[in-house]
DNA sequence: CTAAAAATAGGTCAATTGTCCTAGAGTGAC
DNA sequence: GTCACTCTAGGACAATTGACCTATTTTTAG
């Protein structure tokens, strides 16, 4: 059909340039221009540009269910599951150099924005934190599953707001290191313990 | 001098607005209001909208250096100082909880907007790190004290978001106490690994 | 006191914003 | 073919934006 594939046009572009842009300083007009439609057409897809956001959110979301999914079918260790998630900071790099953790810049906006949809883009860090807390209580089910989650979302989070600052590959290597460290300490079965990368 | 308090008041204004609204959020007659001056006045002080953006830049800048003056004359131990950095993320967990670290925040936006002052932004986060290096290298002048500066740096960018999503006073205070447990491992000569003392 | 300078107020401007509206073009069912 | 429906285009709207301009008022200097 010829209109989900409008629509879909619009939530991608959107989404893009929420994440280049941020959604304060993304227009209508910018959306349109992208996807090379009229903006009455865009208008006939979305009544307001907080339906966009909505919208963009709701897909951020599925494409990060179908990527935690994956990652549960293709590994049965939790702690390769979890350094799955770390790398990302590194297979990203250049678009966080760039734009930021799409995650965290949005959540920061909305947040300051005191958005209505604010909730809902924590919804994404939730999903993250829940999933994390999953792998970490398969891996010791007697730890503080959620609170190890949140140190390594939080960890992630910040690497990610000094790697747009500073843009240093080499930053960002050690210390994806050091939290690949970290998990396999916590997890003494995990074989993703490497020598030498223990101590900074 | 009337002037210069009057464009001393605005330069406070824009920056708590900056802060809780962001900068692409604030208008001129968002500052005028807050000054309670009108925008032809406000255009003698300043004459486009980037040049007020550097005065806060400056502001904090200057703001921030004043403060760690200020801990580096308090205290002779640097892990001490460090600690003082840490605490931040408690002192202010109000207003982080609210708006996200006023550095971290801004640094992105600018970043995102490719704005020709985010490299001015990216200062304020230079001056955190050169002063945390200098801290870390005072600890043990073998290590790589830079390395250490950004790990710290990072890690309370990380809380500051997380913070921000969740507002969870229990992650933020366990989190403070890691990393002031970590900056006493890396230090073993400090007075810092006491229990109890890293609970404030 | 007076004249120059600094400071303030408020109007105006073009551009952009999000939103709404109507007029068509395309498409499928019957 | 006709009719209903989906989709598209583009104009119009009020509001807001950053910016400029010219009058006043206030302050300062001589």
């Amino acid at each position: 059909m010829k209109s989900s594939s409008t629509r879909q046009q619009i939530i991608d572009a959107a989404d893009e340039l929420f994440y280049a842009q941020g959604f304060g300083e993304t227009s209508f007009a910018d959306i349109a221009k992208s996807v090379s439609i009229s903006r009455g057409n865009f208008y006939y897809h979305f009544k307001t540009k907080d339906e966009i956001l909505d919208a963009v959110i709701e897909k951020r979301l599925s494409d990060r269910e179908d990527m935690l999914r994956n990652w549960d079918k293709m590994s049965g260790n939790p702690a390769e599951r979890i350094a799955c998630f770390v790398r990302i900071l590194i297979v990203n790099q250049t678009k966080i150099f760039a734009y930021g953790c799409p995650v965290g810049t949005l959540t920061m906006e909305l947040a300051k924005l005191e958005h209505a949809s604010s909730g809902n883009a924590n919804r994404i860090m939730g999903l993250f934190r829940d999933w994390l807390t999953r792998q970490f209580s398969e891996l010791d089910s007697d730890a503080d599953a959620e609170a190890q989650a949140l140190h390594v979302l939080s960890w992630s989070q910040g690497v990610a707001t000094l790697a747009q600052a500073f843009r240093d590959e080499d930053f960002v290597r050690r210390e994806v290191d050091q939290i690949l460290d970290w998990v396999g300490r916590v997890s003494p079965s995990s074989s993703l313990r490497q020598p030498g990368l223990a101590g900074i």
